[in-house]
DNA sequence: GTTCGTGCAAACGGTTTGCAACAAT
DNA sequence: ATTGTTGCAAACCGTTTGCACGAAC
């Protein structure tokens, strides 16, 4: 068994959560990509790197959210895909009610920023702030 | 017709678009709204008001997407349904390449911002700058 | 032997596509 | 007549669910 597997089981056991080879497979791809994958990259990453048991879509799907609930993963939803409307045209940040997913704008002047640097090779055609939240309890 | 309906004709005019009535009664939804509403939410929406010729939810996609097309609407993908993994659990931003959909993270303290302020009553529970862009050319 | 994890297939929901019917000019 | 617009149904794709099999403690 390599290091890297080593680790993942590690990583594993420190959450809380069974390290079953579908799991291990996962992680040791997963849990060291920068490639941001989907469920179904992952998924086949996972079948080509090969040498593991069989691997369900099913079980890449619940070992995904498990690691998310876990902390040992982040979900972004950045990709296209599912899709709003927005008739502001302006530059205008986000902010998403995590409670109800209900979207608001935030003025562009709210937020005092310098224009942020894409990564080297890259130039910004828009940037914004996006907020994540609930409403606030009123005590 | 209402002064509402004048207008989305005019706008509709303004960016080269036919006015159809399919076309006007979207408009007069989706162009006033801050809702920020889903395609099918837009459907739902210019059915209930009523007073419009049958709408298809085919015409309701093409019509939104055209009006993205002419920069009359804005189109976010901040919905929850399409999802993508990051092993970095530490605060970063991201940088989201055009041309091919992929995702780059960018450091925390490459962006010299203060906390943002949520809309009143809300509160922030996490925040990044989103930014979007393409390969620098090169010459 | 009870609990937990997995695989399979079906269901589901948002989006896209192909095509025929139908305006509008 | 040509061009553009719409409706319908099917296809598509990512995700979720239900259930039965199998492994682990």
């Amino acid at each position: 068994m390599g290091e890297r597997e080593q680790d993942v089981i590690a990583k594993l056991e420190a959450a809380g959560v069974q390290p079953s080879a579908q799991r291990i497979a996962v992680g040791a791809y997963v849990l060291y990509t920068d490639a941001h994958p989907s469920a179904d990259e992952v998924l086949a990453e996972v079948e080509r790197a090969g040498r593991t048991a069989k691997l369900s879509r099913a079980t890449v799907y619940n070992t995904l959210n498990l690691l998310v609930e876990k902390g040992l993963l982040r979900q972004l939803t950045l990709a296209e895909g599912r899709v709003v409307f927005d008739p502001v045209i302006e530059r205008h940040h986000h902010f998403i009610d995590e409670a109800t997913g209900r979207i608001h704008d935030v003025a562009w002047d709210a937020v005092r920023m310098p224009a942020p640097p894409p990564p080297p090779g890259f130039e910004v055609r828009e940037y914004q702030v996006v907020m994540r939240g609930t409403r606030k309890k009123t005590r």
